[in-house]
DNA sequence: CTGAAAGCGCTAACAG
DNA sequence: CTGTTAGCGCTTTCAG
């Protein structure tokens, strides 16, 4: 048996949909009576209203899309808490996608969203070491109405987009600061992918950083594109063999930051007698693990309420100005910086 | 400007919307020199298919849902991934809801993805200590049609539907057995809320192997209902208080895992030379942790796999008999386990 | 306050 | 191989 529609209520009580329709809806032009009438009816055949058929008829679909760039990374777990969390009571529907690293995945979740007529998308956009990216998609979809705001990600000179990221300059900067002030003036760091937004702004940071504070920078300590994870080991077996570690490395996201701890212990490197360590995104167990680490904490539950509250106000108004949020990301101090100021 | 439909690549062209409709949807009966035609001003004019549309007509929205007992787990990162990797070569979507661990909130959800119209559910029910549920709807859901797959969670006695669980109750019990053989007999466990099935059998394993193993079991070191996480060290402080810490404790999932290091470090109780622990779900910290935890591990990115591969086929066979999948945890052997046989 | 009719964009059945 | 027609379920005029 199919599941009633509107017309078989109409049908049992003997009125037009439209009236049954009006009554649903909660809009004016019925009597109390009928309504009630109607909404008991309703209950009784277990209706449950057609979204697709509203989306169909008056393009609203109150759903919006998210692009992640990668699901399993942690920041997920932060971020989609702070998106449901204002999106819920506003009664809007996420629909996920996993853009896995991939700007072709990316590109196929982006038309998958806007054919599925999405209210608006929140992405953090992919993009590529040879700088390939779906940007012009996005300009399509710009020039199309379709409100969209990135987060944690962003592209350079595209002033016309919403956006809400960290400062990741000045979150280097900050870690920085708090090595020189330990008296750390050996710095590495550590990157993963090249081409990742958030990556390159981070290591601007570190450049930006170091000529502020008087800190020498040494080409064998920017370590660029970490990525599988055992290139770490052989980064920082490399560095230890040639009796040439920093006596502080950052880190820039948190694989990057275990990693490094993992294979600093297999190496035999002391954290932080022999090399002190500044993490990056502060897992809860950042604080339990030996030894508990200084770390770079990004606000990103916010990142997803704000972003998703500007979203909104932009399905409402899409006019507006554009929205461009830069948030502070926040040091914590635990003890995997060593002080070796003399 | 409107998004273009079907009838504007249909106009342009001189043809029928039904023809532009084969010819994009690459079922037979164009020809190739009109399809390639029709494809290319589709691109010209920028034409994306309207899903609600499609949906409308042959009820079939190539969505399906998930409903999370609570996003903020980490469970979900692994479980998510594992998930979309099936789905999306399918071309399959995901609708996301977050439940919280609230009935309410569950309901509100389950209402919304049935209006939605997806084509199928999966989801980790949530019961609440009163014994509370949505079972009644889930069981209006079934009848309905609409294919559901528990994961992680399921109600007993409910063998209709098709579930992807671990066995919780041998994952304790492995636990038991690995403390036994290292000459442990004072066993205590934690468990976060009640009510939760994963954890009610949890216990039940733990009451299970304790008669099994012969091991004693004492009223006090079973402590249940541990939330928020401040009252671990609330029992934490009392057991070491009155003297009576168990020689080894057994966690019953990631964040008690979590907060039992956290505190027994702040009372000062020394893992695992006091106390050894078990933890449960083996997040990849805890390899890193101070010390390396030994951990039930379940395979959390089979359990989104296999329940949505399962899903998929009961969409497209309804009828085929229920799928019960019970997968078995596995124990991960580190250092906070403490031999103390004589 | 209620009803009739048209249409959102797409597809499937039927004709030609 | 292509066109015509009708209809999915809902809302929104416009009449009454």
């Amino acid at each position: 048996m199919k599941k009633p529609t509107i017309k078989d209520i109409a049908k049992t009580l003997n009125i037009s949909p439209s009236t049954v329709s009006r009554a649903l809806s909660a809009r004016p032009g019925v009597s109390d009576e009928l309504r009630r009438k109607v909404i008991e009816t309703a209950e009784e055949l277990g209706y449950m209203k057609n979204l697709s058929a509203q989306t169909l008829k008056n393009s609203k679909s109150k759903i919006i899309g998210i692009v992640a760039f990668d699901i399993r990374n942690p920041f997920f777990l932060d971020f989609l808490k702070g998106v449901e969390d204002v999106l819920f009571p506003r009664e809007y529907k996420i629909l996920l996608s996993n853009a896995d690293e991939n700007i072709d995945k990316e590109r196929t979740y982006l038309n998958w969203l806007i054919s599925q007529g999405v209210e608006g998308i929140l992405s953090s956009p992919i993009s590529e070491k040879n700088g390939r990216s779906n940007l012009k998609l996005y300009r399509d979809f710009y020039k199309m109405g379709v409100p969209i705001v990135f987060y944690d990600r962003m592209f350079h000179n595209q002033e016309q987009f919403d956006y809400v990221v960290v400062d990741n300059q000045d979150a280097i900067i900050q870690a920085l600061m708090h090595l020189k002030e330990n008296g750390h003036e050996n710095i590495g760091i550590f990157l993963s992918k090249k081409g990742i937004f958030t990556i390159e702004e981070r290591l601007k940071g570190f450049f930006k950083g170091c000529k502020l504070l008087n800190i020498p920078v040494k080409r064998e300590w920017i370590c660029e594109d970490i990525y599988p994870h055992e290139k770490t080991f052989e980064v920082l077996k490399n560095l230890k063999d040639t009796n040439n570690l920093p006596t502080a490395i950052i880190a820039t996201n948190n694989n990057i930051t275990k990693y490094i701890v993992y294979y600093a212990r297999k190496l035999d490197i002391k954290i932080p007698d022999e090399v002190s360590l500044i993490g990056f995104d502060d897992t809860p167990e950042n604080e339990l693990i030996d030894p508990p680490l200084t770390t770079v904490k990004q606000p990103i539950l916010e990142i997803g309420k704000i972003s998703s509250t500007a979203l909104l106000s932009r399905i409402e108004d899409r006019y507006t100005l554009p929205m461009r949020v830069t948030l502070k990301a926040e040091l914590i101090e635990r003890e995997s910086v060593k002080c070796i100021k003399i």
